[in-house]
DNA sequence: TAAATAGTGTCTCTAAGACAATATCTC
DNA sequence: GAGATATTGTCTTAGAGACACTATTTA
């Protein structure tokens, strides 16, 4: 058939008499107008907190990565680590970059998030925002934590409803850090996402990081649930109580442990070692498992 | 104290001594290259085969709604509906604005997916991809199928595994419309998702649409199970069969009829009408509870 | 009456939550 | 031994799947 050897040939031609190669070398691109395309990141991990009593474990708390801004817009806010799509790169790449550059982390979950384009969301200029999630094991960030640059730094996130007007919801996101405390109010409907949530106040974050932050909590909260998601947030050989404390500050409330031990069995590996000078019974080492469903 | 009272009244100034409200007005837009931001649209309904028995409840089969391309590149392909984003307006709006003027559907459920990056994947230039799902009723498409474009077609999908090489999956998108039939074959890692999925044979396919449609599919299967997605494809009067057909058909598998009412009765709110005339016993008529979880 | 779908009751099995009981370390 | 956490066993309950049984319509 003469028009199976055309597409076989790829010299199917348009309105115009141009094959596809033609018209390639021949296009100019229009004047639409272009965005900037940014990737701002969700970095979190989870801490100890201070120590109390010997004996106790330490409390556990979410956090993530926050750099205050040492120009306009936002002077002096603090905001997620982030910046610019280069032509050469997809926005995964892009993301990778940064962290890189940011943390010095290299190999880390990183996962797409959502796309952010609300035209006044930068005042300067037009700049859409694919945020991504990243999980660091708490270990490998004590190394990195105030490493070089001064105006990144690690914020305890907490996030709750302050309340309930029929459908609409009020959230607030409490940050604290060393070296500063702050908090975000935002606004959405009951049954919708963060992605479509509104900023209700600032407090001290830039842009509307509020939203992308919230939005990354929940996904990280729903992911948590079906997939083994939390263990890119521990270190290689960890105990299960410390997997479910991770599980619990991020769910923000306990869990049975009988029931979660049984749960996640399938997940892990035991060894033979175990947790030592504790001021109480020893606690045996697991590490994730491979093959395993 | 003088510092809050700088903040309060928005006059923190930066290094070159600029209020942000200075720094903003002498803003320029920098130097970076910027990509065009398009929306592509994967709009599923699930619709009614072919009756074969008078007695026999028609099959159904989930579709969506793709253009045949009449220019390069790609002439001749199929592909999503889409289009530019304007500096106006947010990638929701543009998904909602092409919507409107692809299918004239204007209340449809919308939800952004994913966006894809790939410095290659527009031959033309650097275009990135902001993709969603819209998920629409089958009796509002009866109206609309082919109405004016006679470039826009339906098409049943199916999507099912082909082979497993170790951590390899290879997939394959069966396409069937009443203008062609054709298939696209993806390669995907074991646990990932399609959005990191590669195309490895486009078929009859623009782009990388395949991989968008893959996704979108994932999305829709995932939510499926834990939302009550699966309303946006319903009409407003449906039969606890009907629905469940629709459940079957987005999962790929049969359920078990009890165990299906069981589950989505909280879900629904039954009527006292009844179906008639279908060669067999009548069945209840339900619709969306609102209220109820 | 046959064909076909509609709708429900019950049994089993699995998993989650509640809770108690036991184990074992350090100071 | 006291204090604290580690770990397991058991009971109950909720929900999913299997399966059978009954109901109801039309040609």
């Amino acid at each position: 058939m003469e028009w199976e050897r055309r597409i076989a040939e790829k010299v199917l031609r348009d309105k115009n008499g141009l094959t596809e190669a033609e018209f390639l070398a021949s296009y100019r691109s229009g004047d639409y107008p272009r965005p900037s395309v940014a990737t701002d990141m969700v970095i979190f991990t989870v801490m100890d907190q201070k120590e109390e009593n010997y004996r106790k474990l330490p409390e556990k708390e979410l956090c993530l990565l926050m750099i205050k801004r040492g120009g306009h817009p936002y002077l002096g806010c603090w905001a997620l680590p982030g910046g610019f799509v280069r032509p050469t790169e997809t926005t995964d790449e892009a993301a990778r970059r940064e962290l890189q550059e940011e943390t010095g982390v290299g190999q880390v979950y990183l996962e797409q998030l959502y796309t952010f384009s609300d035209p006044g969301r930068d005042p300067r200029t037009w700049v859409m925002s694919c945020s991504y999630m990243a999980l660091i094991d708490s270990s490998k960030v004590q190394i990195q934590a105030g490493d070089d640059a001064a105006w990144a730094s690690w914020f305890g996130v907490q996030c709750k409803m302050a309340e309930k007007r029929g459908e609409t919801e009020c959230w607030e996101l409490v940050f604290s850090g060393e070296d500063a405390t702050f908090k975000t109010v935002l606004e959405k409907k009951s049954k919708a996402s963060f992605a479509d949530s509104k900023v209700v106040d600032r407090g001290g974050l830039a842009f509307d990081h509020g939203r992308i932050i919230a939005y990354g909590l929940e996904r990280l909260r729903g992911k948590l649930q079906y997939t083994d998601l939390a263990f890119h947030l521990m270190p290689e050989y960890f105990t299960l109580t410390q997997l479910q404390r991770v599980y619990e500050t991020i769910l923000g409330k306990g869990l049975p442990a009988a029931a979660f031990r049984r749960k996640i069995a399938p997940l892990v590996k035991g060894t033979q070692q175990y947790t030592q000078n504790e001021g109480h019974r020893p606690s045996r080492l697991y590490r994730k498992n491979r093959e395993g469903n």
